[in-house]
DNA sequence: CGAAATAATCGTAAATATACGAAACTAATT
DNA sequence: AATTAGTTTCGTATATTTACGATTATTTCG
């Protein structure tokens, strides 16, 4: 999976947001300052050379969908953050962001329960 | 706090885990495959320009130490992946690894542990 | 059909990043 | 002082990214 480029990654989670949609929609959903039509067409036309995304052709415009699931682009890219910051340990990195109070005892516990009680039927 | 491209974050881990020195010594950190010494010290200029490294002159080299520390860079780095991908919710990033099975209940609570009774004195 | 609307494509320009050799500088050695 | 060795600095070439207007293609509507 190729690496994204600053504006590349900010269409994906347009689009991850959006579902499979068309241009004009993946902008709507994108923050100001927005970029002009082109300039978004040009990306989303990068994307779908890297493979995040595929095209199908709708009356004169284009429907595009997104091919890498955006939970898979972040574990990909958390693993190479956590190799390189955290000596390959999630566990390094979640004791990193407790210590600096980004997340609580309470809310550990919480996740404890999620995974030891799997309710999902 | 600006942004690093590939290569200066590449050196800058280098640098990190060197502490104050000089280009060769960074060098000798980095992984294979070395990118010339020429290429190297580009990148570290970059680095000083863009106010993560200072340099004092040391006879014919100069000593480059960090002004950024590697904390407050994870920290930033990890704030605008938490933002863009987990609705800004470090508890939502640990869940996530958590299902994935990145991380254990055990090792949450080792975590837990950690922040309860804090013995750094 | 012809005109207007909508969208994609093409081409290109400018900015940024990557890469590295040649030359210059500094210090040590003979 | 001249030579050598180590290091930085400068310049430049190439690749990639960003940006977007002009043009072209397609559809819709009168």
């Amino acid at each position: 999976m190729e690496k994204l480029t600053q504006q590349e990654e900010e269409a994906m989670l347009a689009i991850w947001q959006v579902g499979p949609g068309f241009i004009k929609e993946f902008m709507d959903a994108m923050p100001e300052p927005k970029a002009p039509y082109t300039t978004v067409a040009s990306t989303v036309k990068n994307l779908e050379r890297k493979g995040f995304l595929k095209g199908e052709r709708y009356a004169n415009a284009i429907r595009y969908s997104a091919k890498v699931k955006e939970a898979d682009y972040k574990k990909r890219f958390m693993n190479g953050f956590v190799n390189d910051y955290f000596q390959s340990s999630y566990k390094e990195l979640v004791a990193f962001f407790a210590k600096d109070k980004k997340i609580s005892a309470a809310e550990l516990k919480e996740i404890i329960d999620l995974i030891e009680k799997p309710e999902d039927k």
